[in-house]
DNA sequence: TGTGCGTATGTCCGATATGACATATTATTC
DNA sequence: GAATAATATGTCATATCGGACATACGCACA
């Protein structure tokens, strides 16, 4: 795993393995995590491709400019169903959806 | 909107237009209620394929028959968290969560 | 018909997510 | 380095979710 992903899955919260230089996750939590991670970057993409700040995105959803914080760091206390409708309400498609969960095409422009 | 996914979500029970022919959610809704049907039926599909009953995949999951039923009838009260989580414990993977979410290559044999 | 198995539905209570708010941190401009 | 804007972090009350249980439904088979 790479340094940098590593150190954002810290700051969102999640238990790395302290000992040694793995993650203390099953396959399948990580694999969830990860789609986690991949949407919350993709709410970011999508509204610095909006040029809107996180307050404005937060208007838009009923939430609050914090929230919209925690979305994007993925943090543990926020759900796909919110980054999912976060993502649709910037205007974001199914397929943008599923582009984002896979590493072929991650690197996208928007 | 095909009957057929009409009656499938008012079984699971999303507010339908009660006057008109139309569900009465915004687009943005909609959008979400379609990636959790999508994930409801991949749960489904994974489970059949796996010739496991709702009982045995709520033993692999940790939870109980009941909300196994939910999960695969895209319930309100289930999280599109709880439908990941279950995809990538009966061996899904983010690739084939992707592919549920396009239409176009949802019709596959597993 | 009745028995068994799988699935669906309704409810409850403990667990977690959410919006809101306060406050901190960072970046930019003067 | 003060002032401002944008973003990050911490906490709380309430809303929603989730496992568990009871029970109902559907279907096969004898």
């Amino acid at each position: 795993m790479r340094l940098d992903k590593r150190r954002k899955l810290e700051r969102a919260g999640w238990v790395v393995g302290d000992a040694g230089d793995f993650l203390a996750l099953s396959p399948e939590e990580r694999q969830f995590v990860e789609v986690k991670l991949a949407l919350a970057d993709g709410v970011r993409r999508r509204r610095e491709h909006l040029g809107l700040t996180q307050l404005q995105v937060a208007e838009r959803l009923g939430s609050s400019q914090s929230r919209v914080a925690k979305m994007e760091a993925a943090d543990r206390t926020v759900s796909t169903d919110l980054l999912l409708k976060a993502l649709f309400q910037l205007g974001g498609s199914s397929r943008d959806v599923a582009r984002l969960l896979v590493p072929r095409v991650r690197n996208r422009a928007a």
